[in-house]
DNA sequence: GAGCAATGATAGTAATGCTATGGTAAATAA
DNA sequence: TTATTTACCATAGCATTACTATCATTGCTC
């Protein structure tokens, strides 16, 4: 059995929602597709078109601009997080467990739920690692938090923190925690692969490596 | 007694450099302040130009492009960051008092070395807290690596983890726990200011915060 | 006062980030 | 069935960005 995974993305995030036609569906995969590629910054609308054999004007018709889409990819990928956790957690009672769980979803290490994910998981968890920053990194935040763009990532904040009070209910900073468990999963995969001085993993590890030292900083941490 | 910090900011970031002409001095510094008010996407060499009353070819002779500023501007933070460590721990022999002492200058929670710094520090700060993971999270750091364009954060980074092994000989991850402990120190700050659920911080101690948690943080995973 | 380095002034170009308009083809409603 | 809407194409255009090039001017140096 297999099934298709559809989150319900912020509507602010479009101006046509891309799930309500096959074209942008397949927007957003190919902008996963070349975001990995080209990266955000070298990343155009036009370059988009051009490879979709559309126009530039028909993309625009579903995205305000680069940024909103980045944001609502980011946005989709917070709410896989979400529903991954749940998926993984089913049936788990022990906390430590669960959080050893959350750490290897967040660093890519857990087993998939579907096969055939929308968008290509290799591409999605790199431009997540390169670029999930850029949205939130901007003068416009206060902005774009007013359209609750930044909600998905506060839910999957909020529920990653109950699980650590679960565990430890005298932690003082569950949230705190949290996000850096999220922006820490992150950035040391990026500074392992590429700046791997800035780190303590070796040539051989590196993939493993974050969620290791994740685990090992959580459980202090919960003491 | 008052004093100018210089630094030797990598040759590799500049094509002239700006600390060996008044003009290249005032260009730096006016680019601070300018990125602090309209943020690194929306700052120009143009822009900047007109505000100095300059040509922006003049600009474009001191540097390559807007990135490159940045990296310059990230590499004396770096190295100012470096210093002002080993300025603090002067005389500072306790280990534990060492990584307090760091903690308040990652998170700007210690006192002043100068009131006379090259760059206004509130400004410094700001943008080191927005932008600084932007010279980094690019499809260019493996080449920007190799021109050594990040040894001040490796350096860094490096130091830190030294007094991290001095306080806890045993420990296992002191360059990952460095780099969390600085990216950690830019990230709680800014969601504490910009988008506070995702943080345990309360309106009244956003300021104090990061330092706090951190503090928190880092002796729990040193034991 | 010749020579050179630093900057100004001006120009130009390709790419980016849009916006606008008119037209066709297919789905939907009357 | 015809009328209407929608989805998209094609084309155009425009301001800004991110540069590069050239030549003139100033001012300091030998």
């Amino acid at each position: 059995m297999d099934f298709r995974l559809a989150f319900p993305v912020n509507e602010h995030l479009y101006l046509k929602d891309p799930e309500s036609t096959e074209l942008g569906k397949k927007m957003v995969k190919k902008s996963v597709e070349m975001i990995y590629f080209l990266g955000f910054e070298q990343f155009t609308f036009k370059k988009l078109a051009i490879d979709l054999g559309i126009t530039e004007a028909t993309v625009y018709r579903y995205f305000e601009n680069k940024h909103r889409l980045l944001l609502y990819i980011m946005n989709w990928y917070w709410l896989f997080m979400d529903y991954s956790i749940d998926f993984h957690l089913n049936n788990v009672t022990d906390a430590k467990q669960k959080i050893i769980t959350i750490i290897k979803i967040l660093t890519n290490t857990a087993s998939e739920i579907t096969n055939h994910l929308d968008y290509n998981k290799e591409y999605l968890n790199k431009i997540v690692i390169n670029e999930s920053s850029k949205v939130y990194l901007t003068k416009e935040v206060e902005k774009i938090n007013k359209e609750d763009a930044f909600k998905p990532y506060k839910e999957l904040c909020a529920k990653i923190a109950t699980i650590l009070v679960q565990y430890n209910p005298s932690c003082k900073y569950p949230k705190s925690l949290s996000t850096t468990m999220i922006e820490t999963a992150h950035h040391q995969q990026f500074f392992s692969e590429h700046l791997p001085r800035l780190t303590d993993a070796s040539p051989s590890n590196c993939k493993e490596f974050s969620s290791v030292f994740l685990t090992d900083l959580v459980f202090k941490a919960l003491q």
